[in-house]
DNA sequence: CCTTAGCACTCGACCTTATAGAGTGCTAAC
DNA sequence: GTTAGCACTCTATAAGGTCGAGTGCTAAGG
């Protein structure tokens, strides 16, 4: 019974994997040349119509081959796959290229990115920091012109982020630099849940003027630090990788594919709900429609043992998981040791 | 003789047009048809059978009807297309969304991309400023990290620059803050081009320790102005609206086109040399294999007279240039509006 | 001399039919 | 339980046939 079970599993192992390569209807036959099973066609075609019955595989049309269903990459992706370290030589390449990025995080997000989709052949998405996810280490005000001011927020992790604010009123150099280390004082550390109105009382004593200044700049703060418009952004890669799969031929599929890329925000909100370890989210599961003719795998990448962001891979449902998921293994521990190496070093050991 | 001319020219400009919508051959009867010339489908025949001979049309094979040559689009473009005001209520409601960006210059050309795809249905092409072209107002150093410290460059157009910088050895707070004044003072108006080693002598007065920083900063301040990796990106848009059109049926082909926009930087130089007044690129007249399938139309918008960048709209050959040329037109003096609105009023009168 | 109606001709688009072959399910023998 | 054999199914591909849009040419008319 096991053994059997056990036989049932090989051929439907043998199946994916040829169909993740060929992407045509498998045949008994094929399978009984190709993958030394030891038994004959008949027996195989006996075991693929149990597969079959119970959902494991499809048969476009009577006398066709057989596809693997959705079911079956699940348990594929479950159970069935063995997942392989990648080659010395290419991680030796990998590691070579981040050396060019150290301490340079959206460089080495974007790099991620490239890599992911060079290395996979498949569509690559990389989601970067969302910086409320990050601490405040420093706050810069810098006077542009009259009431425009540009703020410029530094966080523990070296992310940066620049910011627009139009006052009220016109400011003078001196006074931005008063205001600018007030708020370093206060802010210096903190989590973004602590900028509230207590901090705006604090500092009462302040003129008028200067206290009507601070809380517009602290609301313009809490804006760029929570606000849509400043959410992570996404870069992906590859997105013509696709074209070269028979399942992406037909142009109205790749029409309804492309058109999501036209809406970055909409992929980094399905990406933050991966936002912790990896995921193997398969056709039909995906919630996005465009995305469910297509897998997608994710994995997470950290700093300080906190998730700062996903990166992932889309392709063809027929992926090649196994590869896909040791890049991705890789990558994301690559980018890890990337952000990671050196920061702890002086300013960040307190919380 | 003339009036022969102006028939024959009549007869083109109809089938181009016809084209234009239809994208099938037009026979004689087609226009004999719709177009009222006052003469038979037998006249247009061989009226047609002198434009081929004249290389402006071309028969796909003979019992088709014809279709307009890339010269018979130059010499549209050039004598035959009447360009027509944009539609009020359109023209406003432009005007509108601009008015959100007030101010924000990378905003603002960023919408202008996205309305490009949107009013003419094609792929947009919106490059920023080049930051080399602009003249520095001010800039800010902000100390990140031991011997990391960031960059902040103002322009007079109030576009922002940041870079990171490594100097060889740690810097402190206050040393920072005297550098960036010694730096602004010298780099105040500044074109580019005069920020060279004559300054660095001026300042020889400084300690060594500083004068080091301050080499290693301006050094870095000339990479950013002038390097490829901080030159002009590009805003694009609507890349799968071309999908909609049957010249991009094939596979092959969106394949093709789509690869040049992973490569964005390829496009930017392209962009470049179309840096002044308004081009009409058809067909194989561009230097780009990806767009020799395509036309290219793109006109400048400026700041204070000079011009910053480039916005254009790829399409098909068959395209509608006259509406397109339309819209480039009313947008980019809208963005230039945009730009240079209030600009003038303090700092910038001198020159 | 230019214009136009008439007509035979051309050739791709599309539909129909025929054929080949891959793959199956079933049966019977081992 | 396994396997060889075989009739059957069904698609993909090719081949042939028809239709119609459009042409070029000719000859008649203004």
């Amino acid at each position: 019974m096991d053994k059997m079970k056990e036989r049932k599993l090989s051929i439907l192992r043998a199946i994916i994997q040829d169909y993740i390569i060929t992407a045509e209807p498998i045949g008994s036959r094929t399978i009984a040349k190709k993958y030394n099973l030891g038994v004959s066609a008949a027996t195989i075609r006996n075991e693929m119509a149990d597969l079959e019955e119970m959902g494991l595989l499809i048969q476009p049309h009577t006398s066709a081959g057989r596809v693997p269903s959705e079911k079956a990459y699940r348990l594929y992706v479950d159970q069935l796959m063995q997942i392989k370290k990648l080659d010395e030589i290419v991680e030796k390449s990998i590691r070579d290229s981040y050396k060019q990025y150290v301490e340079q995080i959206e460089k080495s997000i974007e790099l991620t990115a490239k890599l992911l989709a060079q290395l996979t052949s498949y569509t690559s998405l990389v989601l970067t920091p969302e910086i409320r996810s990050l601490n405040c280490k420093l706050v810069q005000l810098i006077r542009i012109q009259d009431e425009r001011i540009l703020m410029v927020i530094i966080t523990k992790e070296n992310v940066v982020k620049n910011h627009e604010i139009v006052l009220s009123q016109s400011v003078e150099e001196a006074e931005l630099t008063k205001l600018t280390n007030i708020l370093n004082y206060f802010i210096k550390d903190l989590d973004i849940s602590m900028i509230n109105s207590e901090l705006i009382k604090e500092i009462d004593q302040l003129s008028i003027k200067e206290n009507q200044f601070l809380q517009d700049i602290i609301s313009n703060l809490k804006n760029v630090l929570l606000d849509s418009d400043n959410k992570n952004t996404l870069y992906s890669n590859g997105m013509t990788n696709l074209l070269n799969y028979p399942e992406f031929n037909d142009i109205d599929k790749v029409k309804h594919f492309l058109e999501i890329f036209q809406e970055k925000q909409t992929i980094a909100e399905l990406l933050k709900n991966y936002a912790n370890g990896t995921h193997i989210v398969i056709g039909n599961e995906n919630t996005i429609s465009q995305f469910k003719d297509c897998s997608l795998l994710t994995a997470t990448y950290q700093f300080n043992g906190q998730n700062l962001g996903t990166i992932g891979v889309v392709g063809p449902i027929r992926m090649n998981y196994d590869h896909v998921v040791s890049v991705l293994a890789f990558l994301s521990q690559e980018l890890n040791k990337q952000i990671n190496q050196n920061r702890y070093s002086k300013n960040t050991d307190e919380r």
